[in-house]
DNA sequence: TTGCGTTTCCAAAACGTTTTCGGTTATAGT
DNA sequence: ACTATAACCGAAAACGTTTTGGAAACGCAA
């Protein structure tokens, strides 16, 4: 059936120790032997077997992708991070394959042992939140770990965001370069770390440019669009002189636009916006949104990187922020 | 290290035959003992090595996704189809590992040998063109596949798609519904599978619905926004009396729309538009987009139902249209 | 007592690798 | 000629499971 070590150690006629040493590249093999025994091997198109070396080698050279929600027309987010890390990842030689803390929940084991049964040698967190029971597993597990999206640091877990205060910041700066002097904000959900992270980068901010900070002008939308409506004319009603705005997410940027066409407020004459994330769908709405884009594609790299060296270097996990960019469209 | 079977059989006081048999529910073994034996399992927090069981029973449970333009920024289709592969695959207790067409292209293997030497079961292949080089291999290859969206049949490979036909269909229907008259289609690429199924099912409609059928109302736009501007250009300049167009991608359509707005043209009023996808953006755009939705999801679900079947059942693998929806927005 | 069937259990082989430890040559040094 | 060293190679154990082919114990009928 399948062709295996042995055949090849039959064909080339040696042992199979000298086949497994002459195709790793290891030194006691004589040289001709070692061409012989590739030239058999490609040959009869002989494949190692990942799993028979997984078991005697105690490593998989397989990561798991940990998302936790997992679902249909689901994040815009996840998908270039995957393939960021899928892209990084197989260049250094490893697989990866994808777990769902909702098949593991359902299995109820946790997702440690989940990973641990499948043998995998490290795992990329995504999509978990602040109040999630997943942290302390994270945080706890020897299972070496790099999250996403949230600074969890500890002996086995590092992590990887974008700069969220830096992104707060450039929005802030982009509205007073523009001549915005009344700055509102609308943020996602409380509980979520890059809320407070873009809320501090926000009022430090304002606090830089325009000199006076009037928390008041700051509202939740937790992160959907008709949140963004909603909050925006809270905001609106609460202080008409406002004449910037930034949300915290495209979305809500999105559903703050939407508000605007209905109540006659022009964009960015009389309210200038940006967003967070540059989700695909800002360049198209109009007014084209201008946002600050996060690096989707790069966090998902970053964070294979950092989880291959700490694989392979045993370097300790660490926290690493990756730059936003100011995209400019036409809402600011 | 790790807590093994043996672990477990010497704690039960039974051998790991007995522990084997115990935990995977064969029959003879006595209840007292299999009590015991689950018990202490669980007492030491057993997990069975899926990569020993894999290895001795010759099947990994674990299947790949090949995916052939693994690109950042990349396709809306693809992840919906993801989850849906990875959630029904899951319920049938298989777990998925990503492979790119292009990893494999790196490494000089055939992904049928890439998946071979990391003991796939099966593979659910997406995003590859009839002009590719690897359907020869799906098609060959004794390795069980199902293709989606590219109707490719053998021994071991089925396909699911989305009936284009039909889709094509319900576009021009609901187009001529809306008073339509003289009907113009923006195709794809030519060597498309999908486009030659929309062509078809275009064609097929106005004849049936209009009656008279005007091949020079037919142009390509290759999937691209800039390719819809374009082509609807030249669509309205060759017929100026068209009064609505079927797009064979929502892509295509906002490009369209783009034009549109340019040149001063009304939609719907003066012209009707009817794209094909639902991508998210599809309902944001202004006027939001009437297109043909693909149950993206559910192709997903049901290309993992047909690999499973094949693989425990021995099903044959068949070819399974799904069918497309209309949803009604404000274009036509 | 013997024979036979059932039930419950186990020892050992197998799956396809890597690696340890040692063995055989050949080469070189005295 | 004898030893020391190096270079090359192989037998066998290990990795953690499942499964095969019995074996022990027991009951029951002859």
């Amino acid at each position: 059936m399948r062709v295996t070590i042995r055949d090849v150690a039959r064909a080339a006629g040696v042992s199979v120790t000298t086949v497994s040493r002459a195709l790793n590249g290891a030194q006691d093999v004589g040289e001709e032997t070692r061409q012989r025994v590739i030239e058999v091997a490609k040959q009869l198109n002989y494949r190692p077997s990942h799993v028979a070396r997984s078991l005697v080698l105690r490593k998989s050279q397989n990561i798991g992708l940990l998302v936790s929600d997992f679902r249909k027309g689901g994040h815009h987010f996840l998908y270039d991070v995957l393939v960021g890390v899928h892209d990084t990842l197989a260049e250094y030689g490893y697989d990866v394959t994808l777990v769902s803390t909702d098949t593991a929940r359902q299995q109820l084991v946790s997702y440690v042992d989940f990973c641990r049964a499948r043998g995998l040698d490290g795992v990329i967190v995504t999509g978990i939140r602040l109040d999630d029971p997943y942290v302390e597993e994270v945080v706890e597990s020897t299972l070496p770990s790099v999250v996403i999206d949230l600074p969890l640091l500890s002996r086995h877990c590092g992590y990887v965001m974008t700069d969220n205060v830096n992104g707060a910041r450039y929005a802030v700066r982009r509205l007073v370069s523009r001549g915005c002097r009344r700055i509102g904000f609308v943020n996602g959900a409380a509980h979520a770390a890059v809320s407070r992270e873009r809320l501090r980068g926000f009022e430090e901010a304002v606090r830089q440019y325009v000199g006076v900070y009037d928390d008041r002008l700051v509202v939740y939308g937790d992160f959907t669009l008709e949140g963004g409506q909603r909050a925006l004319a809270e905001l609106l009603a609460r202080a008409p002189d406002v004449d910037g705005v930034f949300f915290a997410s495209d979305l809500m940027a999105i559903g703050g636009l939407q508000h605007c066409r209905a109540a006659g407020i022009r964009v960015p004459e009389d309210l200038a916006v940006v967003g967070f994330d540059d989700i695909d769908l800002a360049r198209f709405v109009t007014p084209a949104l201008t946002t600050i884009a996060q690096p989707r594609y790069e966090m998902g790299c970053e964070a294979a990187k950092m989880l291959v060296h700490m694989l392979e270097k045993g370097e300790m996990p660490s926290g690493t922020l990756l730059p936003p960019q100011l995209v400019v469209r036409e809402t600011a």
